[in-house]
DNA sequence: ATTTTATATTATTATATAATGATATATTGA
DNA sequence: TCAATATATCATTATATAATAATATAAAAT
């Protein structure tokens, strides 16, 4: 057995896991994929979304304050768009990973969130 | 406001958050790290990265139902390795995106798990 | 200045899930 | 068969965090 191996680094680690977890909630994740489509205001990603404005809010100050998203504020509205491009290409590729592995995420059972997709209306 | 945007689809969101919470924890994120060195044997896995033994073997359950590792027997040994090379991609290409967005996701406050980086000794 | 509209904040509650301890199930060899 | 080793399962507990409701702040228009 090898257990000299090149030690982990923790931090990195992580710290990487914290950039996934942006990336790890239905409702995040809905935010960013509409961003995907050009910039939005905080009422229009309620409207498409379907969230609660503060649920919204809460969910982009998280995404920008990890940077994943920037702000741009035009008279009361503020605009919020992806911060990378990076973030465009992680998307694409997770979809092609998901090709493959997509009935095994889907049975697995470990975590099965139902939050963050309910209507509020 | 343009409300007429193509709908979301809810189960395509869902599943690839599902995804990436695979990616989202620290512990199961190292035993993916390890794991790009090439194929573990639990064992070495626990040694490696500190973990309890049950805490190494629940993450890789939870990794081989969503079909992100694959276990390979070998007498007694159970030898675990990435299902697929686009984990690798992926992983490489967190890695620029932070290279970027680093500082604001070190500073993120909204999550900021300390679990899964304790030895057991 | 007051009202209206857009967005943010905060405290609270509920829930998902990570870690642990105890135990169970292989597999091999004596 | 029994002991030893390797891995898995399961119930419990603790914690992180998502959603909500209520409220606050900011900008523009009247």
């Amino acid at each position: 057995m090898d257990t000299d191996q090149p030690l982990l680094d923790e931090q990195a680690i992580q710290i990487k896991a914290k950039l996934f977890r942006g990336f790890a909630d239905p409702s995040r994740l809905m935010l960013i994929e509409v961003l995907r489509n050009g910039k939005k205001s905080v009422g229009e990603l309620v409207e498409i979304t379907g969230l609660s404005q503060p649920n919204v809010s809460n969910h982009l100050r998280c995404l920008s304050d990890c940077d994943l998203v920037k702000k741009d504020r035009n008279g009361r509205y503020i605009y919020y768009s992806l911060s990378d491009k990076r973030i465009t290409t992680i998307l694409r590729q997770s979809e092609q990973l998901l090709s493959e592995v997509a009935k095994g995420v889907y049975d697995c059972t470990r975590y099965n969130s139902t939050n963050g997709l309910e209507k509020n209306e």
